[in-house]
RNA sequence: GCACCCAUAGCUCAGCUGGAUAGAGCGCUGCCCUCCGAAGGCAGAGGCCGCAGGUUCGAAUCCUGCUGGGUGCGCCA
């Protein structure tokens, strides 16, 4: 249910009143007329553009179409009134009892409420962090990925078939120096000792994979040349590090659906089979590039290249899918990879890449463009930087000194609820300051603390209630004379619950999950405010001494705030707090 | 040189498929606990929405051109 698009429902209903009536011409669209929250509330509960977006079709003005409308509206029993304004806004009073009802629907539907099916259950395939299987996950894998998963939810919540894949980068050179990286830890676990030379990972933790390999293999690489071992220990390593990242990610309450190996493309013909398709299309010629303006590199020289036509989908140039060897570039596996997507029948796909790819989503998109003959939705994320503070100081990273932060880091300090939150408290193309001081802190600067403490003050109610006797289970909430739900500050509670179906549906068709936290900072804020209000007007108590129905009532709309919280919440996948410690 | 992202209060940031007098938090000033958690609330001051044009009933939002910052740019993935 969603207060909104019923009232858009009955504008619609009245503006086919006023075409039989003959005061609106007959196929008018409106595809354009909205009805919004007023961004100031005293213009009323709802507004609808409906008379400006209408006059010019109509050949008609603004206030005259605005005036017969809210003629009709007025006879709706759910409208207290509606008047015109501006330029032809038409401002719309719901009655109490409509927010009143609201708060029981919510109960009623418990977290459910809110949910959509404007998804309609398309099935989406979102593809996050797929960061390369030679280490564990750092700082910027960790931003991708609880975007990307709290973007799954949300699209979920919305009424998707969602999919969270991840695409596993086992087919390059990187791969090889990760296994020459665990040889030598290999080495080093009999005893020689040995040096990591600039094309090697030093990272320790690769010492318990040579010491695993050790006990897996004895000496058997020992002294043998590369072509012995190499490969072998490529599958082993890359093993795993994927599942270390597995690990990782759990860590974070992540968990794919899908990890898709960009090995398992070569050698079995889809790279070849997803080139043939855009070379059946006329997309694939030999050519020779232009060297890049301003930034000619010294050793440029023409090559005669196999091109990939993508300035036809809307690339600035044509991109290279074979080097001067012949052998694929790492877009070749990219594109079968994306055109495995497309044939897998999905009705849209999502990447999510760091913000060093950015230069990678114009081919990206012209390849899914080409590939399902424009019918696949691409839509790329580019998750931005995030930058780390300790005390307000910034805090830098840097490999060779060890200082490199991962995400295992991040959540040993601060906790899996509190990172989550706070990467996803910010635009994702906007950088984030994630200071470890700061997203501990508590008060109301910290929108995680925030949060959860509107909810701990509610549960603590209900646990207060549950001692004084008072029934507080929703079934019986629920049946509570909610009527007495009558002072403003009770009813903006509810008019704010009310957005809460409208934002999900705005924030799953941007792909926005941070909207869902702005939110609730302010559902957040709502509460606070009424619990305070409460110190010099008792009645607005939540819990009302020696009267059980009264509380009941109150306990309701604080128990329908502590649902919608929840739901967001678990959108976001943080676990809401029981109380504050 | 080109592409993409960003620019909103002193600071950190929201701002819905274009809507009315542009909103929060921090900081600043002043208030509110015999009362469910003051870990909170209320009020005030604070704006050329980077600059200049354009589109229209209407622009922080869309388009063009600038300025400043970030990211990237053929045999690295």
């Amino acid at each position: 249910m969603n207060l909104f698009t019923d009232i858009r429902a009955l504008v619609v209903e009245k503006l086919d009143d006023l075409v039989a009536d003959g005061v609106l011409p007959a196929g008018l669209d409106y595809a354009n007329v909205a009805v919004e929250p007023p961004r100031d509330a005293l213009h009323g509960d709802m507004a609808t553009n409906a008379a400006m977006v209408l006059a010019k079709p109509a050949k008609s003005k603004p206030r005259d179409i605005a005036e017969a409308l809210a003629a009709k509206l007025a006879d709706d029993p759910r409208i207290t009134n509606a008047e015109v304004a501006g330029p032809g806004f038409l401002n719309m009073r719901l009655e109490a009892s409509i927010w009143q009802s609201l708060v029981a629907n919510v109960l009623e539907q418990g977290t459910n409420y809110g949910q959509s099916n404007v998804g309609q259950g398309k099935r989406i395939n979102v593809e996050f962090v797929s960061a390369n299987p030679t280490g564990p996950l750092h700082v910027g894998h960790t931003r991708g990925a609880v975007f990307g998963d709290a973007l799954s939810s949300l699209l979920g919540y919305a009424g998707y078939d969602v999919d969270r894949e991840y695409y596993i980068n086992d087919g390059g050179a990187q791969v090889d120096v990760l296994a020459r990286s665990v040889y030598l830890r290999y080495l080093e676990a009999h005893g020689q000792e040995v040096a990591f030379e600039d094309e090697t990972y030093p990272g320790e933790y690769l010492i318990e994979v040579g010491q695993d390999l050790k006990d897996e293999k004895g000496d058997a690489y020992v002294g043998q040349s590369e072509s012995v071992w190499l490969s072998e220990i490529r599958e082993y390593a890359s093993d795993k590090m994927m599942d270390l990242i597995r690990a990782d990610l759990a860590s974070l309450g992540i968990k794919m659906d899908v990890f898709f190996s960009e090995k398992s493309l070569y050698g079995t013909g889809l790279i070849e089979a997803a080139l043939k398709s855009l070379e059946d299309k006329g997309l694939i010629y030999e050519g020779v590039l232009e060297p890049p303006k301003g930034k000619k590199p010294e050793d440029w020289e023409p090559r005669v290249q196999t091109l990939f036509k993508s300035t036809e989908h809307g690339d600035d140039v044509d991109r290279p899918v074979k080097k001067s060897d012949g052998t694929w570039t790492y877009f070749a596996p990219d594109i079968a990879y994306h055109y495995d997507k497309v044939t897998r029948g999905y009705d849209a796909l999502i990447d999510i890449f760091g913000a060093d790819h950015g230069g990678y989503v114009k081919r990206m998109k012209a390849a899914v463009s080409a590939l399902s003959d424009s019918k696949t939705p691409l839509d790329i994320k580019l998750t931005q930087l995030v930058k780390l503070y300790k005390n307000g100081e910034p805090f830098k990273m840097s490999k060779r000194a060890g200082t490199f932060v991962t995400l295992r880091d991040v959540v040993e300090q601060v906790g899996p609820d509190v990172a989550r939150f706070v990467m996803l408290t910010r635009k994702n193309d906007a950088t984030l300051d994630f200071d470890f001081d700061k997203v501990l802190e508590q008060s109301r600067d910290n929108p995680v603390f925030y949060v959860q403490y509107a909810h701990a003050r509610i549960r603590s109610v209900l646990r207060k209630a549950a001692e004084q006797g008072i029934a507080v289970d929703d079934a019986t909430l629920k049946a509570a004379d909610l009527s007495n739900l009558a002072h403003e500050s009770e009813i903006n509670v509810a008019k704010k619950l009310a957005e809460w179906p409208r934002l999900v549906e705005i924030a799953a068709r941007t792909h926005e999950p941070h909207r869902v936290a702005f939110y609730l900072y302010e559902l957040a804020s709502e509460l606070h405010g009424l619990w305070n209000k409460g110190n010099e007007l008792p009645e607005l108590r939540f819990l009302q001494e020696g009267n059980a129905a009264a509380s009941q009532s109150k306990i309701a709309l604080a128990r329908s705030v502590a649902v919608v919280i929840a739901a967001g919440l678990g959108i976001l996948g943080v676990t809401p707090a029981e109380e504050m410690r």
